[in-house]
DNA sequence: TATGAATGAGTTTTCATTCAT
DNA sequence: AATGAATGAAAACTCATTCAT
């Protein structure tokens, strides 16, 4: 089989996969097991399974993230990531700023933002200099989002950053073992409830303080 | 109280009826150990540091509660008891439809709600009787709040208890580690401006299905 | 065969242990396993197997001693106490100050006081307040032995007391699989080599300096 | 010394004979790496360490020691030759028979003749002919240094090469995490005291029996 | 009944060894 | 030939649950 593999040569990518590029590619597939894994049983899945719906070896995962914290940490960086996108894209596919920032919040649902909530939990370092970018690159991109549609008078002045993405994240949290909130059916609903608490004018007065996810975990 | 009541029976006992109280005063200790534990640690706390907590041997526990579902059962219970209360308080309180459901979802994160989020997941007997019929209570008190407040024309009326319940105990969930997500800081904040979103007239189309909590397990 | 226990009175022990005293037993029951298998296998042997020769389940293991170093700490503890009790009753039972030297040397290594070399090394905490009572009990007891010695003239005067349990320990230091180095044929002798060259009058100078157990691991 | 000749052919090679070259270095590398990692931190240490120490890839390490046994293997018998040479030094630099004896003594110990110790362990293939034939080699030298001594009357009669030999390799010894026990401190003192004991006339009757290395390790 | 102790099964983690480039 | 990556088996350690007083 050594043979037949060396000369598989034009194929996008054949089925076995190979060392140096598949380094890369185990790493991926981890990460992706980890992400889908933990929204699906929770931040406390054996690492075992996920290295075997990864289709590695347990030590091959090991091998990449030393432990749990580390693999953890990759995810929340990969979900904050392309949540990162997804609130991008929606600037660009949306004329109307609110709008776009509706677009955003639904998107991220479907990212699974909620997932990172049970990883923000205690013990987890999330003022690692890596993820502080990453989250520093996603509440620009919201910032961006929210003072748009303030300045258009689409948005109650009175919220933050924060206080967007830490509802979204919690109102988005998978319930393991129910897939992620059966989110067709309840999630993207109880959002648009939320959006519409948004929209200006306000029409209560908010109580606690507008603050940036920043805080969060910062008891004073 | 109700447990309580249940087991208190007319025989006549010595002016110190110690024996029988003290094993009810345990049972509740353990389940007032386990809700606050389970808040603060997440679902999965070592059974013996609930134990500990309560200031009885493991197998005290055991006793009450043969496995962890059954303590989980009794927390579940004593919550979603306690939460009904807060329902039926806050019509007297109030008059204002809209006010006391606003009360009700105030004093609802106050009692931990969210807590039970965990609970809703895989693996847990949501369909015993017992919870049954206490989460009817649940949603009968709080269909009462809803239904006066649609009538009122302060709620908007494609929106149903299960929105409110989920919803609510999803933004109420706390982070293990973090206590209830900081309740006072962000939680109430959210859940004012979920309010808001609940008031009349409806701003956009809701997406998704209003259905009851019997629904959230039950996969399409 | 509950039945049976209870009515078991006057016997000295009943064959099947009983919790409470057992507590005890267990306990001193691992600490014997655990001695005699690091003298056999070496300190790394699995705990699983110490657990298994000690005839308990590894989890009461793990109960006494929460790690592999608290387990090697009672070792250290017994083996240190037992070689004390050696230098003690040498005294009593030699009255030439030489021969009572001698005696503790050889009983000392029947003490498998060899064991506790692997055991000092790195990552022991060989500082902890209750170690250092203990040794300093037993060297007190050999400085006893030593300095008699010296005052009879039958010991050279440059040496100290860590020359003795230090040479003593390595002297008689298992080779793992082969018992202690086959100590009837090889270590008695060896250590009788040694005690020739402790008699007075000195021969040699010697290189180094006469410290105590106590310098050994602090680096100039 | 020995490996690189018996490899080393005569075989006419260009000026750059760099590929078998570095083969060899590699492999001397490992074993170099090997003898001083078994010393630093005993002879269990990772393989992948030595490779990494050798500076080479673990791959490397497994080609030229197809298990962990032949580069233990490889090192006793590279400490083995070493310890001969010095052995046959110390004839050529000392004329009194006894000095030649004591210097060979206190070099072996520099040469971490104790590394050795645990590789007399259970489990290693001491019988191997490459081995028997090294050992071979620094008994006969051991024992010229040890029959020159006794026919000068300088060294006891009851003593063999076996007791000089076993003995210097205990007290030699390694305490993995402390290098090889404190050698300027500790180490060569005691070795004095031994040397002092080995002197003629015998001051007491030796117990066991005076064998050589060869019998170590057959159980009586 | 209440309890501390015991236990086995499960999880994390490490490491010798093999694989594929 | 040299290498980094992969792997399974083993070891440390935890915890729900049971036992025996």
């Amino acid at each position: 089989m050594d043979t037949v593999s060396r000369t598989a040569t034009g194929a996008p990518q054949p089925r076995t996969p190979r060392p140096r590029a598949d380094a890369l590619r185990n790493r991926e597939r981890i990460v992706t097991a980890a992400r889908e894994m933990f929204v699906e049983f929770g931040p406390d899945v054996p690492l075992d399974e996920v290295a075997r719906r990864a289709g590695v070896g347990n030590a091959t995962l090991y091998r990449n993230f030393p432990d749990r914290a580390a693999l953890v940490h990759e995810v929340v960086l990969a979900v904050t990531s392309r949540t990162t996108d997804r609130a991008e894209e929606a600037v660009a596919a949306e004329a109307d700023p609110f709008a776009a920032l509706s677009r955003f919040v639904h998107a991220a649902a479907d990212e699974r933002i909620g997932a990172l909530c049970p990883m923000l939990s205690g013990g987890f370092d999330k003022d690692h200099p890596e993820l502080l970018a990453e989250r520093r690159r996603l509440e620009e991109a919201v910032e961006g989002l929210v003072s748009r549609a303030m300045s258009a008078g689409r948005l109650r002045t009175d919220i933050a950053v924060g206080d967007v993405l830490v509802a979204l994240s919690q109102l988005t949290r998978p319930l393991p073992g129910i897939g992620c909130l059966d989110i067709d059916r309840f999630t993207h609903r109880h959002l648009q409830l939320f959006l519409d608490g948004l929209q200006a004018p306000a029409r209560s007065e908010l109580p606690g303080t507008a603050a940036t996810l920043e805080d969060l975990r910062r008891r004073p």
